[in-house]
DNA sequence: TTCCATTTTTGACAACAGTCAAAAATCTGC
DNA sequence: GCAGATTTTTGACTGTTGTCAAAAATGGAA
């Protein structure tokens, strides 16, 4: 749980009471490999900070699973479009290896946020955060070819090629398993 | 103004109080065409909404002008990384119509931000938003076709395909302008 | 209206990535 | 350690998209 304040405090700075009552919000969970936290179709109305595993999330197109997204150590992940809006998820979240998470509800979350400023004020920095990595990891995947998104995954990802299968990475950088296993042979 | 009054009612509601506190903050900006908002290298200190005209955000990629980004009326623009972290932008925005807009310095917001509470609030029920909403554009454009990328846009934001060049649309889908021009004369 | 600059279209060709299918390698549970 | 399942690699072929170059269309200013 050391983990998670920290964490926090990271983000932005918290009052010892603060501090306090937002541990005492959060519930741990632990799950073992290829379980879902969450399934498409049904609302989310968790948040979850991962202490230790990592899990992916993925959604179905033309019959075909679509990895968009990793979690690992120290992320806070979720279904952020069902988590923020309350209606069904269009993504899966399945964790790639058994998992220690902390769980928030967002009905606790919305209770801390109104009882104390400091909480809004550390969600907002942290979806600023969020926000600009987004943007980074979109302009990067829209205009660079399979090649360069793979060798930039290589160097500022390195645990994603680690931990996770091959056929996962290839959806996650857009491209097919296939050519995905060309361009590691050719490096 | 009222244009951006409503907008912000529409995130969050805002007391009297506060609604004359966040107007008072804003200042009226009147641009020509092809004049630039931000440029590359300098480190953007306002946030503008948009009342009236049109921009594009873009980079440069080898030698190449990459327009990742539209502004319309009643968005809310600027250089989001620059902006966030004070550092120097990236990205360049540029008009592409005479454009009337409201602009509020980075101090002045965090001086808002610090009085008052529902402006915390506002501010990150808008970066909900926004991440949501890049998170679809994200998810579409790294795994569909440059077809489909373009017929959605057609039913979703058709007012681009009327107001912008093409070649700036083609940057856009992430596809060159001569792809862009066959997949228009195909439909 | 006319001229010039800009934008869009068209053509030919090359390169990259996808698909299908099968073989090889790796991982898992017993 | 073995058998079966899963994952990764390889091969052949196809199709889409990019590039370069030039022609056509469009738009704006005088």
């Amino acid at each position: 749980m050391q983990q998670l304040l920290k964490r926090l405090k990271d983000i932005h700075h918290i009052s010892e009471e603060t501090q306090e009552h937002l541990l005492a919000a959060f519930t741990q969970v632990v799950l073992p490999k290829n379980e879902y936290l969450i399934e498409e179709g049904r609302t989310c109305r968790h948040l979850y900070f991962l202490e230790q595993g990592c899990l992916r999330g993925f959604y179905n197109l033309d019959g075909k699973e679509i990895t968009h997204w990793f979690g690992f150590e120290n992320d806070f992940v979720t279904s952020f479009h069902s988590f923020i809006t309350q209606t069904p998820a269009v993504e899966n979240i399945q964790l790639m290896e058994g998992s220690v998470l902390w769980s928030i509800s967002k009905e606790t979350l919305t209770k801390l946020l109104d009882e104390h400023q400091e909480v809004e004020r550390l969600l907002r920095i942290a979806y600023e955060k969020y926000y600009i990595r987004l943007e980074g990891r979109f302009v990067n995947s829209q205009f660079r070819t399979a090649t360069e998104r793979y060798e930039q995954l290589l160097q500022e990802n390195s645990q994603i090629v680690e931990r996770v299968p091959l056929g996962y990475i290839a959806s996650y950088l857009g491209i097919s398993q296939e050519t995905l296993s060309r361009v590691r042979s050719r490096l």
